[in-house]
DNA sequence: ATGATATTTCAGAATTTTCCGAAATAAGGA
DNA sequence: TCCTTATTTCGGAAAATTCTGAAATATCAT
């Protein structure tokens, strides 16, 4: 496939930012040649497209498969396999939060939940320190617990709240003054 | 400082954490030590109990400085900078989002928009190449504007959101009246 | 000034991550 | 079966990152 210089920039710069987002430079340009491409690639058209070792490709289509990031289809009158990226990016980036949270979070709560009883056990082990730890992991659990129930909902609503922004936070603020106004708040 | 193996373990869990969330290890452990210490500790102390040179600490400390995750402080009858850890997790956590939207998200943005424009003035490439990086455009900037309004929430409404969970989503359920829209018209 | 202590800089060593290319494996079709 | 094509595996090369130790710089007291 031929790289138009817009569509090199795209691609180069998705690279530079999936590698600050746990992806490796290729794994990223792969995703995102996919995505504007806007049509099912095979590997060895990947790898020549992007100069990198057909190998590479294979390795990188693996792991973005595992993130489900990209799905596998076939075209007829070839063997080969073809992939096709997710263009929807809410569901890609809920993929993503979903995987990194299972692969980065669950672990790590675990591991902070055994230092906690540890801690407790340990009376080598000062009572702040452990409220420390306690603090951690307690920080840890809500910010999970909170993302699992964002994470139920539908993803319409959910785009409706993002893109409503943080008005909803207006309907938290208990009703102090005596008098409810329903216009509209001024910023 | 000598390290009980609890907290050893709390900060080797912690380095293994922030290694995969952009911090380097040494980053990472510093920080864990200083949160768990709970008390000022000068960086030779620092090096001594966490077995790393001296140099390495002093420029992984300008790294947590910049961002924001430790504070400097002094002790009377010694000349040696101590360093505080930020415990409370909500701010520290949101220091760094702030900084990582800094420094990773806006530039991808403003690429993204660069791209875009670039693209439109392109007749090579397709109307659906162009949608798509209008998509992913929109997308980076919608998410990034929900951010920065959540942001301006103070932290401790923000904790009761949280901590509520998703139940607000409950709340804009019965919205359905065709309210005037307000939105850009197209997407 | 001089000396004692604290901190930073930086070249290159050590380590980790990414990548390539050859060889192995798999899967058709004749 | 044998031949052709598609894909994966994997040892080690290449590149990037992290870390060290020595030297440079800074700061304070005398």
């Amino acid at each position: 496939m031929e790289l138009s210089p817009v569509m090199e920039s795209f691609i180069l710069h998705w690279g530079e930012m999936g590698s600050r987002w746990g992806l490796n430079r290729t794994v990223a340009q792969i995703y995102a040649l996919l995505y504007v491409a806007g049509k099912p690639l095979p590997a060895d058209e990947i790898a020549e497209t992007l100069r990198v070792a057909r190998s590479n490709v294979s390795t990188s289509i693996r792991e973005l498969q595992s993130w489900g990031l990209i799905g596998r289809t076939q075209a007829i009158g070839d063997r080969r396999d073809h992939f096709v990226a997710e263009t929807d990016l809410w569901a890609a980036a809920g993929r993503v939060a979903d995987a990194r949270k299972k692969r980065e979070i669950e672990p790590t709560l675990a591991a902070l939940a055994k230092c906690l009883s540890d801690a407790r056990a340990d009376d080598a082990i000062g009572k702040d320190a452990v409220a420390r730890i306690r603090a951690m992991h307690d920080f840890l659990e809500a910010a999970s617990g909170w993302y699992e129930q964002v994470r139920e909902l539908p993803q319409s609503k959910l785009e409706t709240l993002v893109r409503m922004g943080a008005k909803v936070a207006r309907l938290e603020a208990p009703a102090k003054k005596p008098k409810k106004r329903k216009g509209k708040g001024r910023k």
